[in-house]
DNA sequence: TAATTTACCTAACGATGTTAGCAAAGATAG
DNA sequence: CTATCTTTGCTAACATCGTTAGGTAAATTA
């Protein structure tokens, strides 16, 4: 009987309509201001509604959490099959990591901690880690015919990261003076062929 | 008459006392359990004596962010007293900053906006930036007999910064997936000797 | 039609930051 | 010494927050 998936999609479209609405008031007003009762106003229902498809406020962020890093996956896999050279591929996983940061400055932040209470409080972070690995398998495929032992390698992709997670944090979180936001990704730019340069 | 003078010391000790009460708190619980009534039972007054000597939370929080510039700065002051040599200086700088961060998380965190709500939001940032400064100093040392343009240095500066933020904000988020803090020093030590090797 | 499950709401609890308003103690002036 | 005024500190409240208990009415099943 059509009945009980009829409920079931019903279901899941509350679930899927709290996360997005979660995610607009996030846009609209940060992180800091969103609430529960500020979502269960806006899908027009009451308080505990909420409760029925998530088990607190923490689960609502960690689903929010996982979706930024699907999307910021779906991207990099793309990248995977469209270059199948290690050093171009590599360059476009550093732009792809940087766009979407700017692009989704709500997630970035979620995802990585910044200027907000920490949201899975570790869970995601190294399960769900897709950006290192996917750096981690283009640095692997530049290095493997040279000579570079596996601790080596190991640092390389952990400083790459680095330099692109701290950039993006520092120019988010308004540390840098540099205004100009062409400049700052002139600075990643830079630095990435620098590094790959020497790698 | 010294009666003006022991009540301003004495409001002197109370606000320092808080400052001193809060850090405790935060050290003990972390910063998401701060609390002001926490504060004033700490400090074993009411609650609204707290707003006598701070405006708000933020404020305490700023204060607080600005003692853990200052004792950063110290730091990096003294290393350039002991380290006439830019390129040994520049490498004590970064050291100074891996231990600040690792031995005061509270502070590195309340600085940067690591895993909690943004306390001077920008305020602080541009202005109270010392270590961009100390680095910025020593990196234009090490550089000024080469030919390289100011947009050059000033992107060196960043890249240096980038990559010792970005790797003590991903050990500290636990983002990484090395334990080992030996281990995490080693790929500071190893990416900031690659970066000298390069200016 | 009666029983049961589901969907949803109102109202509350405890904790938060913040503030109004009052009481008591201290300082000052006559 | 007394009367005024300022300072100091408190109680009690407000609005907001996450979260939950308990009830009502509708939808489903028997």
């Amino acid at each position: 009987m059509g009945i009980l998936e009829r409920k079931i999609r019903q279901k899941e479209n509350m679930r899927t309509n709290i996360l997005a609405v979660a995610l607009q008031l996030v846009k609209d007003e940060g992180w800091q201001s969103l609430s529960i009762r500020k979502i269960a106003d806006a899908i027009e229902y009451s308080v505990p509604v909420i409760y029925d498809h998530f088990e607190n406020k923490e689960a609502i962020l960690f689903e929010l959490s996982m979706d930024g890093f699907r999307l910021l996956e779906r991207t990099l896999e793309k990248n995977k099959r469209k270059y199948p050279d290690p050093q171009e591929r590599l360059r476009a996983h550093a732009e792809a990591y940087w766009n979407f940061a700017f692009k989704n400055p709500e997630y970035y932040q979620l995802m990585y901690g910044l200027g907000m209470t920490c949201s899975g409080a570790g869970k995601i972070k190294t399960e769900f880690n897709c950006f290192r690995d996917y750096i981690g398998e283009a640095i692997e495929g530049i290095v493997k015919n040279k000579k570079s032992s596996d601790d080596e390698t190991c640092f390389k992709i952990y400083a790459f990261w680095s330099v692109l997670h701290g950039l993006i944090s520092i120019v988010m979180m308004r540390c840098s003076d540099i205004d100009d936001s062409t400049m700052n990704k002139k600075v990643m730019d830079d630095t990435v062929n620098a590094f790959i340069n020497n790698l």
